[in-house]
DNA sequence: CTGAAAGCGCTTACAG
DNA sequence: CTGAAAGCGCTTACAG
């Protein structure tokens, strides 16, 4: 035989019409039991496999997910922050669980990253992944929305419609960060991250925190707070830029473990001592967390669960069920790098 | 309209025949620029988008690479080795620039991981990758040879088609390793890693590293070698064996970044100073290898260079052309964990 | 329980 | 340069 076996081949060796090929190899309760095992034999001795394209194309799915995974512009080509990587671990993990396959794809903030996936049949929906702006992200889950495209996203919000994010708890997370610190009587603290709307989360991981030290009488200076994107570079140049303009601070809430890291570094460089003279909290506990010196304090986000959430949901979107707004738990995780 | 446009409708609204949208979409010399301004201008209005399904089936082909990624059976479900990691993102930044999509997927080195990707359809062509026993995987790469389809992978040969894969030249990577600790006059050295042909990629680095110290009338005692896969856990418990064994050495290869980072962890625990007590060099260059403390000296594979040229390899062979069996060259990274 | 037939939405040889 | 038609390989309503 020349190229694949069709299911005209296996209709012709096993005796059968075409038809019949296709509901045993679907397990279709209407075919006979002795019909499908000669069937499903001679699929086996010819190494048939289902043509995807031509199935989909009949069926009008494609069993396959599409991860778009938008990247601040100023990354560098190989470093994708390790968050999302490990996210990406969990979702292909669910995917294969769930019998669907994942495309994936970097996407800059910058292009039509909402793309055709869904449109052109190559994907039954999208899961959205991705820090960076929320502005500008805004307008294309607008047009996402309008093409009636099934997607999911971490972290930011879709105007009017929470059941399509994921996120885990940034209000509570900063809050547990902020009880940390001033239980170790920590209080004069440093924000670096992005406290506006352009960054709902890096957003409502300092409002947790503001919120606590608010309520045990304490504040946050403007002075204290730097802006900063999930990089370790920019956590480092914006402790620096707070040092050199001689802002006194014995604390420091990192918006993101990369950012501690490089703020971390720049602490070094100042001949600041972490812990004893700033103790430094982060946010999501990456692996590398646990591997710098000192080993970081921060607020755990479980990727694993949700990633098997972001699936589950986008399938339950797919398949027109309801689908409930759900938040994740942060946790507090204690290392070295406060005390 | 009511679900997806087709290319009738463009058809219908752009007063042309099916045929001559198709081929205008295309962009054939066959058609008429003005046609096909008008025939673009109705796709674009119409948020018209080809259905792949439709046209790969025609064409019987994808425009899909698939990435298959296996995993020691040991590994928890959440850590994936940033070697992979790292390189899963050059190869997707690839397959985008090459216009192709990427479905990525994890599999067990018990499983089936051939799997059906491309006699289903669904990719073009596998890429490989993975640490793992070499000898359990031959067998699976036969049957892929057998069913003539098109891969190319990472690390391991494939018998008697050496274009089939891409490495580094590890031999030289071993040296490297060796020269740099010869010359800071560590000279008793331990190996940590898989020096069998169970693992060829560990097996090639010792084999170069023993070399040189053989050139320079040293010998590695094979009590001084100690069994591990990539993995943190599996570095800090073989180098807990040797210590506890009474093992004497000044010096410590290990065969991945991984398994070094565990051995530091060790030699830590039992008191030993790195580098003072014993130099540590790794493998990969991982992100987290210059973050952890000391900072690891290590020997770098270049992640970007090697995805794009896996990408570019498998293209070759999907379009029928010859491909060359090439070797990236390593190169040491100084940090502070050997002097 | 089985078969003949239609049709999913394209691409492309064929005829003009 | 354009159109009518065949066909990629399936799934499934329809008829028996």
């Amino acid at each position: 035989m020349k190229g694949k076996a069709t299911s005209f081949d296996i209709a012709h060796y096993a005796g059968v019409s075409q038809s019949t090929v296709s509901r045993a190899l679907r397990n279709s309760p209407l075919v006979n039991e002795e019909t499908r095992k000669k069937v499903q034999e001679v699929a086996k001795q010819l190494n048939y496999k289902v043509d995807k394209n031509a199935s989909n194309l009949r069926t009008q799915q494609s069993s396959t997910l599409a991860l778009l995974l938008f990247e601040d512009p100023t990354a560098d080509d190989s470093q994708i922050n390790p968050f999302f990587l490990a996210m990406l671990g969990s979702i292909t993990r669910a995917c294969a669980r769930a019998g669907y396959d994942l495309l994936v794809s970097f996407q800059q903030a910058s292009e039509d990253w909402h793309a055709d996936y869904e449109d052109s049949h190559r994907a039954d929906g999208l899961i959205l992944l991705g820090y960076g702006d929320f502005i500008d992200y805004q307008e294309k889950l607008d047009k996402l929305m309008s093409t009636a495209t099934h997607f999911v996203c971490w972290g930011a919000q879709v105007a009017g419609h929470p059941d399509l994010s994921l996120s885990c708890d940034n209000e509570q997370g900063g809050r547990l960060a902020a009880e940390h610190l001033i239980s170790l009587n920590r209080t004069h603290c440093a924000f670096i991250g992005d406290a506006s709307e352009h960054s709902p989360e890096f957003n409502a991981r300092f409002n947790g925190f503001k919120g606590v030290f608010t309520e045990h009488g304490f504040t946050i200076d403007n002075r204290k707070i730097a802006n900063a994107i999930s990089t370790d570079e920019s956590g480092y140049h914006a402790t620096k830029s707070l040092i050199s303009n001689n802002v006194q601070f014995n604390a420091l809430f990192a918006a993101s473990d990369l950012i501690a890291i490089g703020a971390i570094r720049a602490l070094k460089e100042a001949n600041l001592r972490v812990p004893e003279d700033v103790a430094v909290i982060g946010f999501d506990d990456i692996p590398m967390a646990s591997f710098i010196n000192p080993p970081l304090t921060t607020i755990s986000q479980s990727t694993s669960k949700a990633g098997e959430m972001l699936v589950e949901n986008l399938l339950k979107l797919i398949a027109g069920q309801p689908v409930e707004h759900k938040v994740l738990l942060p946790e507090l995780v204690i290392r070295q790098s406060c005390h």
